[in-house]
DNA sequence: CGGGCCCTGGAT
DNA sequence: ATCCAGGGCCCG
């Protein structure tokens, strides 16, 4: 499922081959793609067609283009894409591999190019957002030429890949709160990228169980996992992302080699492999925790929490 | 802050 | 036929 690794695999295949091009047409074959689009279909279609794409950029699993009028004039608004759980952004040139399964929306590009928004579940979207100034006036996100940012990724929070992140300060926020350690990692408002795949290898790398309050961190535990977080999504993303199927390829079509590697998730019942210890699941909030019962403690409680 | 919902298709 | 996967958002 794509989290921040397969996303920026995306980002990174994409850009060389759309940055700088035009988008002549916009093809619509399901509506429900674009449900988070103001005006719809023909709105979208308005604000694309003969618009030049100026760059491609993501904080965390959102990623944009920027957008520009025939004479260079940024447009103020980006073009935003949300993969869901099982959307792919995929380049389609004459002649070479089309995907129709799952095709939900395509741009065509002056080259003759296409890119394809395919999503077999449609929690992903692909829609228009206007573009404000992030709050602390830093570089937006990897890949954006400035502060600017669409509106409707300014709630997110910049990710461990984001040289503008402050790793302390993130660490600060997760011992403020006394939800469950998981929980927090995957809250997007306070780090964003991170999903249920990599949450679960990052607590694994840390030695920390999910349930561990957030409060019950030291800071130095609470960065020792974030930096475990970085890590992993760093290993997945050198070797193109996590696939278990189908349902995550990169721009080119390609899985990427990273399940492999895991060490926690989806491994209920295989051994741990730094103890031996058979891997867990539970179910929390409605999601799978796979941990060691072994070598993944919880920290204990502090004395706040005990009383 | 937890739970339900949006969706589809593969597994059971 | 039913269950499950899951990111983000909305609800209470």
């Amino acid at each position: 499922m794509p989290e921040l690794p397969e996303v920026e695999v995306v980002r990174r295949g994409l850009a060389p081959r759309t940055v700088g091009r035009t988008i002549t047409a916009l093809e619509v074959l399901d509506a429900r793609s674009l449900r988070r689009q103001d005006g719809g279909e023909d709105r979208l279609r308005a604000l694309l067609v003969g618009r030049s794409m100026t760059a491609a950029a993501r904080r965390g699993k959102f990623l944009w283009w920027r957008l520009a009028e025939a004479d260079g004039a940024e447009s103020g608004e980006a073009l935003l894409a949300h993969l869901g759980m099982s959307g792919q952004l995929r380049l389609v040139t004459p002649g070479g591999p089309d995907p129709q399964r799952h095709r939900r929306v395509s741009l065509t590009l002056d080259d003759g190019a296409r890119v394809d928004f395919i999503d077999q579940r449609l929690f992903g979207g692909l829609w228009s957002s206007d573009l404000v100034e992030a709050a602390d006036r830093r570089l937006a996100a990897l890949g954006s030429p400035d502060a600017l940012l669409p509106v409707d990724a300014a709630h997110i929070a910049r990710d461990l890949l984001d040289p503008a992140l402050d790793l302390a300060e993130v660490a600060r926020t997760l011992r403020g709160r006394r939800r469950a350690v998981k929980s927090l990692l995957l809250d997007q408002g306070i780090v964003s990228g991170i999903g249920n795949i990599y949450a679960d290898e990052a607590l694994w790398a840390a030695r920390v169980r999910y349930d561990t309050p957030g409060s019950a961190l030291s800071q130095r535990t609470a960065l020792a996992l974030l930096r475990a977080a970085r890590a992993v999504m760093e290993r997945a993303l050198d070797v193109g992302g996590t696939s278990f199927d189908a349902l995550y390829v990169n721009a080119q079509g390609e899985p990427g080699y990273f399940a492999r590697s895991l060490a926690a998730y989806g491994r209920e019942g295989e051994p741990c492999r730094r103890c031996g210890r058979f891997i867990e699941r539970a179910i929390s909030q409605g999601r799978s925790s796979h941990y060691c019962p072994r070598c993944q403690r919880s920290t204990g409680v502090t004395r706040k929490d005990a009383e």
